[in-house]
DNA sequence: TATTGTTATACTCTATAACTATA
DNA sequence: TATAGTTATAGAGTATAACAATA
């Protein structure tokens, strides 16, 4: 037998390449409308806050499956430009609320944009019913605790 | 209105979650097996090898919508690892055909177990019709040309 | 003792361009 | 002129650990 691989397997690299897709069609379009410099993690903070609303830290690391090392630099970085404001929670010290500033909900906006181009251009071969079928799906998969 | 959000966005964000679900249950598996260091890239240029038989570095740069540059850096590691074994080829003294070494088959199968373990883990909310179904909805939008 | 967040470091991955050799 | 592949470099993203402050 030559080939090693079975269905699970394939399913990895199956993900791998539509997120690369996605990466790769999204980065010119984005580049144009990345004003504040902040990169492809920084717009997804800025997505994850407002798709959420007002939030901790960790809460971004957790949905985003990323080191609270890496959303705490990024993040200083994203007040540094006036995207986003902190607020130092009354009850916990330790905490800090993040939201959204107006200069960030309008570059939310701008990469929603761009979102939707790439979405449509790389999700074209399926059907609407097939596209709501798929994103649930990933919903299913995402709601579950790790 | 505060999210200005609609479903196309989201759909790319539960794209990249879905990856990092997948990078952080594999990446622990995968870093005791990987003997010879060759990383998550190297990993999967093997398994399209794999999957695809003996072919070009430019074919495996499609595939993983990835530079051709980077392709080249790491397959100098993957054949000085003894992983792949390089052909020049007869007829266009540009071109060369890269497959897997007996060596680097047993890396894949190595691989594929700890993929195996991670796509129970992480598609385990699905049924399997389920995981049937998402992963023919990825195949359909992977095959269409870019 | 556990949790929130920061800082530091080394490493991997990526984008880009310049280059060669061949076609 | 175009294509397959290499090399070089800068930058972005990541993992990890050590740390401070608070609970």
């Amino acid at each position: 037998m030559d080939c090693v691989l079975d269905h699970d397997a394939t399913l990895a690299l199956q993900i791998d390449r539509l997120m690369r897709r996605f990466h790769t069609d999204l980065h010119p379009r984005a580049q144009k409308i990345d004003a504040e410099k902040i990169g492809p993690i920084g717009g997804m903070i800025l997505f994850v806050m407002s798709e959420q609303g007002p939030l901790t830290a960790q809460a971004i690391a957790d949905t985003l499956s990323r080191d609270k090392s890496q959303i705490s630099r990024v993040m200083s970085l994203l007040m540094r430009k006036g995207l986003v404001d902190r607020t130092t929670d009354r009850e916990d010290a330790r905490s800090a609320t993040l939201r959204l500033s107006e200069k960030g909900k309008m570059q939310v906006a701008a990469f929603n944009g761009a979102l939707v181009e790439t979405a449509k251009s790389v999700l074209g071969p399926l059907s609407a019913s097939e596209v709501q079928t798929f994103s649930g799906l990933m919903a299913k998969i995402l709601s579950s605790d790790r």
